[in-house]
DNA sequence: CTCTGTGCAAAGCGTTTGCAAACGA
DNA sequence: TCGTTTGCAAACGCTTTGCACAGAG
C-alpha cells in the first residue's frame, strides 16, 4: 500500500491503478498538463482512455487533491495541491518553477482595503529564465 | 473620429464599426467574457458573428490592445490593456474587481533570487467580496 | 484601388457524456 | 456484493478556418 493509495483514499477517492500512476507522474514532473500525462500513462497502460484521464483529473481537483495552474498562453498545467506558492514560467523554455513567496502583508491590506475575504491567491510571474535569458 | 478609432489605429488596426463597438462594451464593463460580449454588441449590430468577435479579439490581443485574465473556475474575460494592476474575483458572484498593487519589490526580489527576467505578473485573489460574505 | 475585415458554413479540437463491462473495498 | 471506475464511441461546445463579398484607408 503506497503514498498516493492513501493520499487518493484521504481524498475519498478509490485508490486504481490509472489514478496512482497519474499521481506518480504528476509528482515527478511536478506540474503536466493534460496530454503530457496522458502519454505518460500510456507507457504504464496502452488502453488508458483519454476520458478517464480527464474524469480522474476533474474529480481530484474537485476534492482537491489537484490544484490547476492557469498560464498565459499555455494550457493549464495540474499539481499536487501544496502550500501557498506561486509560479515562474518562462515564456520560451515553457519551464516552470515553484518559489515560495510571502505575499500575507499585500493579502491582508487588499481584504481590509477592499473588505474581501481573500480564499485564494494565484500568482504567476512570466518572462524569461536564467537559460533563455 | 472617436476616441477608439484612435487606440486601433496606434495598434494597426483598422477602425471597424464592429471593432469600435466591442471597444465600447469592454471598455463600459471593465471586463468581459466572449458570450457577453457577443451578445452584446449583437443589439448594435444583429447579423455580427461569433467568428468575428473572436478574430478581433485575437487580433487585439495580439497587438495588445486587449489583454486576457485567466481567472480560476471561470471563463477568461478580456480588457483594455492598462498599468500593472490585479485582480479581485468573487467566488460566488462572479464580480472582478481591478485593484492597484504594488509588488514590485517582490518581482525584485524574485528576479534576482532566480535569476529570472520578470515580464509579466498575473495576480488574482479569489474569495468572497463583500456583498458576499 | 488594394488590402483587410465581415459573415456564413463547415471543420477542428479539446472535453464531456452514456453505457456495458471490470474492478475496488 | 455494491457502488465506483474504466474504456469506448458518440456527442458537445468553443474556437478556428476558408471563402465570397463588403468596407476601410
Amino acid at each position: 500500500m503506497n503514498n498516493f493509495t492513501n493520499i487518493l483514499r484521504e481524498h475519498n477517492l478509490k485508490a486504481t491503478p490509472q489514478r496512482i500512476a497519474m499521481l506518480e507522474y504528476i509528482d515527478y514532473y511536478g506540474h503536466i498538463n493534460i496530454d503530457k500525462l496522458y502519454h505518460n500513462v500510456q507507457k504504464k497502460f496502452k488502453s488508458i482512455s483519454l476520458a478517464t484521464i480527464y474524469k480522474n483529473i476533474n474529480s481530484m481537483v474537485e476534492n482537491m487533491l489537484l490544484f490547476e495552474v492557469k498560464l498565459p498562453n499555455e494550457k493549464s498545467v495540474y499539481e499536487i495541491t501544496k502550500q501557498n506558492h506561486s509560479h515562474l514560467l518562462c515564456e520560451k523554455c515553457g519551464d516552470i518553477i515553484d518559489i515560495d513567496i510571502n505575499i500575507e502583508d499585500k493579502t491582508k491590506e487588499i481584504s481590509l482595503k477592499n473588505n474581501f475575504e481573500v480564499k485564494q491567491v494565484n500568482l504567476v510571474f512570466s518572462g524569461l529564465c536564467k537559460n533563455c535569458s
